[in-house]
DNA sequence: GAAATATGCAGGTAATTGCCTGCATGTCAA
DNA sequence: TTGACATGCAGGCAATTACCTGCATATTTC
């Protein structure tokens, strides 16, 4: 996993509803999604590169069609490396932090 | 929580490395984090500054030092908000996607 | 108060990003 | 096979980003 590729490809608003609309309806081809999202098809065909790159995103070619499907696995890995790291500590991260405002040292 | 700030903070290694280097040593000041980073204090400075923005870092002015704490909500409510659903729907979306690499349908 | 220390602010620049238009390629259907 | 449809590729442009240098401010220490 490219966790710089995951942590870039999430951090575009229009990339995240494309996984969210991919979410509501797997497999959609690029004009489908393109329908609902207001720009020229060519820019949203850019950002479902990115999040190919990024593995976000696998894509098989039906005939003329190419139809994108979520791949969580990344997702699923950047939670391991990165969120469940703070959330094990959540609570002591807090008391840090409160502890300091409070002046407390 | 502003998604997008929060996002856009993750997406750039050196702002990660920092998140890092708090969760080792929470409350480090601008100086003693800079050390570690191999780059201009300033360029670091507005780093912070971006993580601070997106609510992930809280600062503490300390006379003439700033001390930086990690702020664990945002990541948290990222997680709810956006690992979790993908989480929850893991294996079905793997799915997918194995049945139509077979070309199943 | 003067020197050393920790940080803040302003601006400049090269690289990247996100959007577009125009044209090319490949596939289906009449 | 021709016209319609789905997508790919190339390039251009404005905005943003990530880095820097130079200087200002605030705090501690001697």
């Amino acid at each position: 996993m490219d966790a710089d590729k995951v942590f870039k490809a999430l951090g575009d608003p229009t990339r995240r509803r494309l996984l969210d609309l991919l979410c509501e309806e797997n497999g959609q081809t690029l004009g489908q999604l393109c329908e609902n999202l207001d720009m020229a098809r060519q820019s949203a065909s850019q950002h479902l590169g990115i999040l190919e790159a990024a593995n976000l995103v696998s894509t098989v070619k039906r005939g003329r069609e190419k139809r994108h499907f979520i791949n969580p696995v990344p997702l699923h890995e950047v939670y391991e490396r990165w969120v469940r790291k703070f959330e094990r500590r959540r609570l002591g991260l807090l008391h840090d932090l409160k502890k300091e405002i409070e002046g407390e040292e």
